[in-house]
DNA sequence: TTAAATTTGATTATTTATGATTATTTTTGA
DNA sequence: TCAAAAATAATCATAAATAATCAAATTTAA
């Protein structure tokens, strides 16, 4: 076995296990410690490992710290549940717009495997995705530290030079009085110009959300076509927002 | 059997194989080991396959996908040379240009604290950087796995909208000869848009890559004013590329 | 056909890959 | 903190592979 095939095989064998020891990968490749270590060395110099005292781990993108604290844990049965609803929606080769909600953020783990393409402010959506079998389109602008998301007016005009067949949107409040309200103007105005721009919009919204309204109202109720909430509903809420011709699933 | 017949039956069973030694192709085609050798070291130099100590591989089975990160830890002290050096050029309140390149990306530890505008198409740029007291903006488009970035029409209409003070650029090929190339059109379209609408642009380019093409040359290498390198390169390169007009840090 | 150029093979240094042996360094646990 | 244990680096030896050189065979061109 020569240098080059064991080369592969180390790196192969690595990417999996993640950290691996000399003795583990002299065994595996059938050949002697030193052998390996020097192998260690080269790979290490060309970066395609780190070099450990006994051993070597692969380069982890955690020497790159993408730490997203994701509120995304909060109310996670029901906003599974609107995701399995609202992923059943999605066909093979749609144009997807997603926001930057949590709960949106929840629909990627289901929708890695798909063909679709996807265009979206949420920066944890883009970590998420990357590598899959989703081909992705970030919308750019001022990063929202808070939200990671890009906003403003690039983010703006750079979806309304797209069209999609569906848009995945996370809302903050919705009343039959008020309609939909956002706790942000960047919310609310990115919440806008997907909902113009994609042929059908689905609204994300568990039901703890349902009859809360935001400070800043900016759309009526029938503004988009589908809502998508949990089954803790109550009947009388799903016959008032059909009465209003919303489509409850 | 002459030299076209053994190069065709050469890799037609390499293709197959994956993998073999001289002395079973000196078998296969009935010549001596010498012989194949000087085949191979023909076919290799054509790029058809790899040579290894003992034989051959089919390229395919050599390359190994390089991640971005590991792309990052390749010659690491000469790019943390070139980034203390990079940094130093920076101000307070200055907004900056970053490309996606591995180097460039090295330098996001060392403008942490900076009170700076960095305008980027590199995601790890920016998964870096977010929570950092930089301000950010993400240039949106279509985002290539293989370099953790956004391009395209988009990306690059995004840039047009914003000048900088300052670009810093990671570049693939620089030389006396052929001025700058890339060894992609996508790389090659952002570093013209970045460096024409910065008022000053920085290249980075670690020694090793000094006087080496790569297939695309894109630009004159007086296309840019500032070249940032590390100790190794050698003062009659300094002396040329001044010649040339490129002030060299 | 003959001379030149090319290809091939044999011989010989030279280089490379590998493993064994021995310092030297690093880690770990008292 | 120190000492034992483990890992590594440094050195050397050996075998294999390769490069260099030259001569023979073959092809090409005049």
């Amino acid at each position: 076995m020569n240098f080059q095939v064991r080369k592969q095989k180390l790196i192969e064998k690595l990417e999996q296990e993640g950290i691996m020891d000399v003795g583990q990968m002299a065994v595996l490749l059938d050949t002697s410690e030193i052998t390996i270590r020097r192998d260690l060395a080269i790979l290490a110099e060309q970066g395609l490992l780190v070099r450990t005292h006994g051993g070597a781990m692969k380069v982890s993108l955690s020497q790159i710290p993408v730490t997203f604290a994701q509120k995304s844990a909060i109310n996670s049965a029901q906003k599974d549940e609107i995701c399995r609803k609202a992923v059943t929606q999605i066909r093979e080769g749609d144009i997807l717009f997603l926001d930057c909600g949590s709960t949106v953020f929840r629909m990627c783990p289901l929708i890695r495997h798909m063909n679709v393409k996807v265009v979206t402010n949420s920066l944890p959506i883009i970590n998420e995705l990357i590598g899959s079998s989703v081909s992705l389109n970030f919308v750019g602008g001022e990063i929202d530290f808070e939200r990671q998301a890009a906003h403003g007016k690039m983010a703006v005009e750079h979806f309304q030079r797209y069209r999609a067949d569906k848009a995945f949107v996370g809302v903050d409040g919705i009343s039959l009085k008020n309609g939909l309200s956002a706790s942000s103007e960047k919310e609310a105005e990115i919440t806008m110009v997907i909902t113009q721009n994609a042929r059908e919009t689905f609204f994300l919204c568990d039901s703890s959300k349902l009859e809360r309204d935001r400070y800043l109202p900016f759309a009526p109720i029938n503004f988009v076509q589908n809502l998508i909430t949990d089954s803790k509903i109550s009947q009388d809420f799903i016959f008032n927002y059909q009465a209003k011709g919303l489509k409850v699933l």
